[in-house]
RNA sequence: GCCCGCUUGGCUCAGCGGUAGAGCACUCGCUUCACACGCGAGGGGUCAGAAGUUCGAAUCUUCUAGCGGGCACCA
């Protein structure tokens, strides 16, 4: 006989097959024969290089698997493309950190050196995520890995830089920007983290040069007030109006200063005057182009105070320059006061160090162009479609309304350098190559561009630079656009609405259809997991505690909406998967003679026994569910509707009613059709579940007693049989039988209330009962075909009943349809409890036929609402008093 | 400051205009020949609060409260 442990033991099925399948090329698009197959492509998100998984990785990838393998199975020639980000400034720090452990900077390696310190370190320690990923179970297809560093990508970098320059949309100039004085580079907008800060509002009074009095400041940052070319305040503002235009004398440095007017100063905030530093901050250098200051800059990019903040304070760091600004104006008795004050302060998103805003030359990137393609595609096209639409598709589109130009530089010796070269210094020659530079120039005294460019500028050609672009290959002809891109909410900005911007300039496509925005996994207290916190939970130890296919049910059902984690979650996954395991035990272990049977559900249909049309039925709209639900990205419902049919359909009611016919002991022809069966709807279940749950389900698959090769979707015949190409179940409406389903339901009530009888009446377990049922002689034959498995699944002998008497001592129910069951328990019975028993029902009943009356007695209703509606209640009106005066009999003949 | 989301049984979540659902937890009974990671039978919610629209609202509208998130040039 078969031997199966009673326990399914995930790591073993999950050791059994990932490294076949990559191996037999099942991920690769080319496994597929038909050259007609409809497309289904995915870019992966690439994860950072230094990364290692989390939770968001294994949710998304749970995701993006689930469709990727159903999409396989349904005979889609499909691609899911896996790569990495080289993450410039993260990658950088880390190299730069185990530099320093050795005592040594980048600069003491100069920058060759570090580059391919970069590359070692990538070779060695990066892209560990890439063996996780494989623990996963993602089917991609590893043979087209790309990173974001290598030649490939690089080219298409340089290509779109080249492009976008040619057309005016990249320039050089001096703005400026958020400067991080740690890492020693700009950051974009995007990459800047806006955080609450405690602080302290000083009010500085400046005095004016006629000597006439003072106008008082209020700020967060004294010591940029070294740096001050002007103060303004509002234009309407009654208080300052006579002053426009007057001169300050700047305290400790003693500049003139004028006192101009600009809408942007809030006359009812602080004093309503305000200190311009156009040097040092975003704002005050608006103001400073509007009224044509003076930018001093005082602060460096080290965050040090400058030559030009006077002998006192150069060299001097930000805060302690602060604090003896302070001092000094405490001293000429010019500080006013200094207040409590809660503010916004922008910190470095990777370092945390508060950024310096400062002037600085960089290139950037005109968004307009694009954006405006963007947008007309969502507005024109719909597309991409956000999932859910609320409120993502809002959230972009507003994001793309207000969008800034893209600081793009980076001063980082890891990333793509900028492909521009300076001829005497100074001329810019913009080319896709040293050599191209050259010729343009028409000399080969050129020095390339330092800076390199942020890690979005590749991410942002991902879906077409890593199928070969620019070149025209045969992949970007077939897998772009991609179909979805499955992504958390957390880069829409910085990664999607980009690709989309470059997608639509570039290949005039957008680069996926829609756009799938997970939900985030928080911990148990609705926290936000993150390294900082430490709260985060590791998705490879929850893999190894409950397995790899109870964790992706786990992810799958998070769906789109927050979800705290709960182990309890997993745990009953884990349980689910465990069921399975032992269904398909049982369904192997009655197996024998089974595989004599090729067509176990051959003829015709409606000569089934009812159990048989019914479990059709069931698999057929369980299918067409699945796909539905697919087909709409709901991962959750997807799950319940796979999670209930094998356990309530399949597993309830399925196999026990089978089970008579199929446990016989005697070989029959009988038994191996059922068996056939059995394994035949075991066998479709596990092709359903399996974009869930890989491991498991071809762990059991391969041991079915089935021929696995005409099992295969007949794009790939031929190969060896794996349930990853197997044919995935669609609906037969033909087998959809309602009324299958209705006969099915009035048995299982039948058993249910036999049952309930049972456990009320505390009958032992092992005690025969007696079941007497009479009714309608349309609903009888139902029970009558079907005695025999109510007579096991009750223990309870059927009677169907000509009109005979019910002994007095019998425990009654009365079923839809106006069905009567008696189980006679002479002896057994306490007609107190009986009584007590029928008259709760009865209570129910009147509860819900009061509510109807009162509906039903409501003009308004009966007039308005839907006929079919009406009717509905009415028919269960009517239902309802035939099991009331049912009731109402069974009662007194208990009395 | 502006915008958005969430608030459903003890817990985690579905449902989103027509009699309140699931899993876990809980109660009772079961070593019933696949599974105690199980089987059978139960108990438990005025769907955050208020007002409104509607014949009818957990579901639509408005407001309030709590929580969470995004955006923002208030020095």
């Amino acid at each position: 006989m078969i031997d199966i442990p009673k326990t399914y033991d995930p790591k073993q099925a999950e050791q059994n097959h990932y490294e076949r399948w990559e191996a037999a090329g099942f991920f690769a698009p080319e496994i597929n024969k038909d050259p007609n197959a409809p497309v289904f492509s995915i870019v992966m998100p690439p994860p950072n290089v230094t990364g290692s998984l989390h939770m968001g990785h294994a949710l998304q990838h749970t995701m993006m698997d689930v469709l990727t393998r159903y999409k396989r199975m349904s005979g889609f020639r499909t691609l899911w493309l896996p790569g990495m980000d080289h993450a410039g400034i993260s990658t950088q720090l880390m190299v730069t950190r185990q530099l320093k452990k050795e005592g040594l900077t980048r600069h003491d390696l100069g920058r060759e050196k570090f580059e391919e310190r970069v590359w070692n370190w990538k070779q060695e320690y990066g892209g560990q995520i890439l063996n996780q990923i494989r623990r996963e179970g993602a089917s991609v297809d590893w043979s087209r890995e790309q990173f974001t560093m290598n030649e490939n990508l690089s080219r298409a970098v340089r290509e779109c830089f080249v492009r976008l320059y040619d057309e005016g949309l990249i320039y050089r100039g001096n703005r400026i920007v958020n400067w991080c004085p740690n890492d020693q580079t700009v950051l974009s907008d995007l990459e800047v983290l806006r955080e609450p800060q405690k602080g302290k509002l000083y009010y500085l009074r400046y005095p004016f040069k006629d000597g006439t009095g003072s106008i008082t400041v209020a700020t967060t940052r004294p010591e940029t007030m070294l740096g001050d070319t002007a103060v303004a305040v509002n234009p309407d503002d009654e208080r300052y109006q006579s002053l426009i235009g007057k001169i300050l004398v700047l305290p400790i440095m003693n500049r003139e200063i004028p006192i101009v007017a600009d809408d942007f100063v809030e006359s009812e905030f602080g004093t309503g005057a305000v200190k311009v530093t156009p040097a040092h901050d975003p704002n005050d250098y608006e103001i400073g182009e509007r009224h044509n200051l003076e930018q001093v800059a005082v602060i460096d990019q080290y965050a040090r105070m400058t030559e030009a903040a006077g002998p006192e304070f150069a060299g001097l760091d930000r805060y302690q320059a602060r604090e003896l600004v302070v001092e000094k104006l405490e001293a000429l008795e010019l500080l006013e006061k200094v207040v409590d004050y809660e503010f916004a302060i922008s910190k470095c998103e990777r370092c945390k160090t508060v950024l310096e805003p400062l002037i600085s030359t960089q290139w950037f990137c005109r968004m307009e162009p694009l954006r405006d393609l963007a947008l007309a595609k969502l507005r024109e096209d719909g597309k991409p479609q956000f999932v859910p639409a609320v409120p993502y598709e809002k959230v972009y589109s507003d994001w793309l309304e207000n969008l800034r130009d893209w600081t793009i530089s980076r001063q980082l010796w890891w990333g793509h350098q900028i492909p521009a070269w300076y001829k005497n210094d100074s001329e810019v020659i913009v080319a896709r190559s040293r050599e191209e530079a050259v010729e343009k120039a028409g000399t080969d005294q050129l020095t390339q561009e330092q800076d390199v460019l942020d890690t979005w500028f590749s991410s942002a050609l991902w879906p077409f630079s890593t199928l070969g672009w620019p070149e025209k290959t045969e992949d970007l002809a077939t897998f772009y656009p991609t179909s979805v891109l499955i992504t958390a909410r957390d880069i829409i900005f910085l990664w999607v609405s980009r690709m989309v911007m470059t997608g639509l300039k570039f290949m005039s496509r957008e680069p996926f259809a829609d756009v799938y925005v997970t939900g985030t996994v928080l911990d148990k207290h609705g926290q936000r997991m993150s390294k900082t916190k430490g709260n985060g939970i590791d998705p490879l130890e929850v893999f190894d505690k409950y397995g790899v296919d109870a964790t992706r049910l786990t992810l799958a059902s998070v769906g789109s909406t927050d979800t705290r984690w709960s182990e309890r979650q997993v745990e009953s996954y884990r349980n689910f998967a465990n069921k399975i395991w032992n269904a398909a035990r049982f369904c192997l272990l009655n197996s024998g003679g089974a595989e004599t049977v090729t067509e176990p559900f051959a003829g015709d249909a409606a000569s089934l026994p009812l159990h048989d049309r019914w479990i059709l039925s069931r698999l057929n709209k369980t299918a067409r569910d699945v796909e539905r639900q697919l087909g709409q990205y709901d991962f959750h419902g997807v799950v319940q509707t796979l999670y209930h049919f094998f356990w309530d359909d399949f597993c309830d009611w399925y196999i026990e009613l089978s089970k008579a016919t199929i446990t016989s002991e005697t070989d029959s022809p009988e038994r191996n059709i059922a068996r056939a069966r059995l394994l035949s709807v075991l066998e479709q279940s596990l092709r359903l579940l399996h974009p869930f749950m890989p491991y498991l389900t071809e762990e059991l698959w391969q041991r079915l007693p089935v021929q696995h090769s005409r099992l295969l979707h007949q794009a790939y015949s031929g190969v060896e049989p794996t349930i990853m190409l197997a044919s995935y179940p669609h609906c037969d409406d033909a087998l959809v039988d309602d009324r299958a389903e209705a006969d099915m339901d009035s048995v299982i009530e039948l058993i249910s209330r036999v049952r309930n009888i049972r456990a009320e009446m505390s009958i032992k377990p092992g005690e025969q009962v007696t079941v007497l049922i009479r009714g309608l002689r349309q609903v009888l034959p139902a029970f009558e075909t079907n005695s025999a498995q109510i007579e096991r699944l009750t223990r309870g002998k059927v009677v169907i009943q000509d009109g005979q008497e019910v002994p007095r001592a019998s425990a009654r129910a009365v079923l839809s349809g106006g069905v009567e069951v008696a189980v006679p328990l002479e002896g057994l019975i306490d007609f107190d409890v009986e009584r007590a028993r029928l008259s709760k029902e009865k209570e129910k009943l009147e509860k819900e036929s009061g509510k109807l009356a009162t509906q039903l007695g409501n003009a308004d209703f009966v007039a308005r609402a839907p006929v079919e509606k009406v009717d509905e209640l009415r028919a269960r009106m009517t239902e309802i008093a035939r099991q009331q005066t049912a009731l109402d009999q069974n009662l007194e003949a208990l009395s």
